[in-house]
RNA sequence: GCGGGAAUAGCUCAGCUGGUAGAGCGUUACCUUGCCAAGGUAAAUGUCGCGAGUUCGAAUCUCGUUUCCCGCUCCA
């Protein structure tokens, strides 16, 4: 089962080479860990997903557009916590080469064991019976301080191994890339590589409610590249440094904030499935340990040949946002609802969804190998990607059944004629047979084929990806054809 | 970051104990082709991931490094 799966991600990764979906970064240089480029049929599914997204948020009377910059003020990520606490100090035992994140190696440790680990670091000074409260305090106050947790972390023995006084020094990792505004590189010239989206559309709150006069509640939408520097990468498009996100906050009044967030969890899922994802991939992973700005949290998980995978996250952020920019930037953000002729701090219903991690879940859950007879009434495999058409690269391939008796002309003419409306795909090369079996493996959902009847009537055959089988269509509605079913 | 595996043509891979590279598929051209890939003919393509070392000679041996995959860890 696992063998069979990683080798179906081995195939995709393969196919998606191949087929110029997704190319490895600077592969000539031999490549740059977790980044990849997105190829001529990749770069349309990408595009195609993200449309999808923002034609189901923005074409809405209370939903608005926005493109914030990457760039932002240094002060944006000391408000959002994540120049605190995007920071994860983490220690290796030595001895059995378990890692571990110090916060959470400190916070499963009793206070029993807390009150002896204090005992032995400094002699005589707990030796009394000492209040949890202050044993507890204690200890934190040496977790926040680099020298005093080297001594602390000496003292420790691993859970695992059980070996005492094996783990490395902490090291930090802040996951968000640094780089410097100006000439010179200083630390008062800091900025950084957005590690998230959604900060650009809370500091635009006010901006954008006031510029498109919408009233609470309303959300705004963005899509756009986020930078985190994670300590690894992983499969394939997945966990990658450099990836796009599509999110849209949803400002309310704050006694209707669990209303929205279920409507929001269900717009959501339902977007998943319309877009063809089988119901059975897709499952809801409610948050039980909760971050510090969120009061509920659940996120689509799709079903990975690798496991499950987080692709969208629904979150209730309450007013924790926009206090704190109000906090941070001493500004005032409280909307004035004329209704209810109060004024508050809006809470707001986070939907944010990975574009990267959704245009790769849309291309696995798509890939199907199928057995398929051939000319010769022998069964063989057909690599297909089943596509929804909405998302697929190509929408429509045109072939001359053969190339002779003015049958390559008409095709062309087709093709000329559909081409400023929809993206498609001109083959003359080798038997038809072979064509249909080309466009399969990269989901085009239609193949439009010029034969001697064409030549009698003016109508094609237009043959469909999934059931093979094939219509008789009028050249002259070929272009309403498609639309209909696009 | 640790452990394991891998890296040879666009893809999948072969190349045994060192003698400067092959196959299948794909691609391109021409022919053939009358509806579900793998007919015919011809052609192109690799400093064997990168860098050192050993050697008269390295795809092959040694070391380093990068990338990918798996496991651990991590994923506010």
């Amino acid at each position: 089962m696992v063998k069979q799966s990683e080798n179906i991600m081995d195939k995709i990764v393969s196919l998606a080479k191949r087929r110029g979906f997704v190319f490895q970064s600077s592969e000539i240089y031999g490549g740059l860990n977790g980044c990849w480029d997105y190829g001529p049929l990749g770069v349309e599914l990408l595009r195609n997903v993200k449309d999808a997204w923002w034609k189901a948020m923005t074409f809405r009377d209370n939903i608005e557009g926005l493109d914030a910059s990457i760039l932002m003020h240094p002060r944006v990520w000391e408000a959002s916590g994540h120049v605190e606490n995007f920071t994860d100090p983490m220690v290796d035992c030595k001895s059995c080469k378990a890692r571990y994140r110090v916060d959470i190696l400190l916070d499963e440790l009793s206070t029993k064991k807390k009150k002896e680990t204090l005992r032995e670091m400094f002699p005589g000074k707990f030796e009394g019976q000492q209040k949890d409260e202050i044993i507890e305090s204690e200890f934190a106050k040496i977790a926040n301080d680099d020298n005093a947790l080297r001594s602390l972390l000496s003292a420790l023995s691993c859970p695992q191994c059980g070996n005492k006084s094996t783990f490395t020094d902490a090291r930090k990792f802040n996951l968000m890339f640094k780089t410097f505004i100006g000439p010179m590189e200083d630390s008062s010239a800091i900025v950084y590589l957005r590690p998230e989206t959604a900060q650009g559309i809370f500091v635009n709150f006010l901006n954008v409610q006031s510029a498109s006069r919408q009233k609470i509640p309303f959300g705004i939408a963005q899509i756009g590249k986020a930078f985190r520097n994670e300590i690894n990468t992983k499969n394939f498009l997945f966990r990658t440094r450099e990836f796009e996100q599509m999110e849209m906050q949803f400002f309310v009044k704050p006694e209707t904030d669990e209303t929205w967030f279920e409507y929001w969890r269900e717009q959501r899922m339902q977007w998943f499935y319309d877009l063809g994802m089988r119901k059975e991939k897709l499952q809801w992973h409610k948050h039980d340990k909760l971050a510090h700005y969120a009061r509920n949290a659940y996120d689509i998980e799709y079903q990975f040949p690798f496991g499950w995978g987080e692709i969208e996250g629904i979150h209730n952020r309450t007013n924790f946002d926009l206090s704190r920019h109000e906090e941070f930037s001493g500004k005032s953000l409280k909307y004035f609802d004329e209704e209810a002729k109060e004024k508050y701090v809006p809470f707001i219903i986070e939907t944010s969804a990975g574009a990267s991690r959704s245009c790769m879940a849309f291309l696995i859950e798509a890939y199907r190998e199928e057995e398929a007879r051939t000319a010769d009434g022998e069964m063989e495999t057909r690599v297909v990607l089943k596509f929804n058409p909405k998302l697929a690269p190509i929408k429509a391939a045109i072939f001359p059944l053969v190339n002779r008796d003015g049958m390559p002309e008409i095709a062309k003419k087709i093709e000329h004629d559909l081409r400023p409306s929809f993206r498609v795909f001109y083959d003359d090369s080798g038997a038809v047979g072979r064509r249909y079996r080309r466009q399969d493996e990269v989901g085009t959902p239609f193949c439009i084929t010029v034969d001697s009847e064409t030549l009698e009537n003016q109508t094609v055959t237009i043959r469909e990806r999934d059931s093979m089988e094939q219509v008789r269509v009028a050249i002259s509605s070929l272009k309403s054809w498609l639309s209909e079913r696009l």
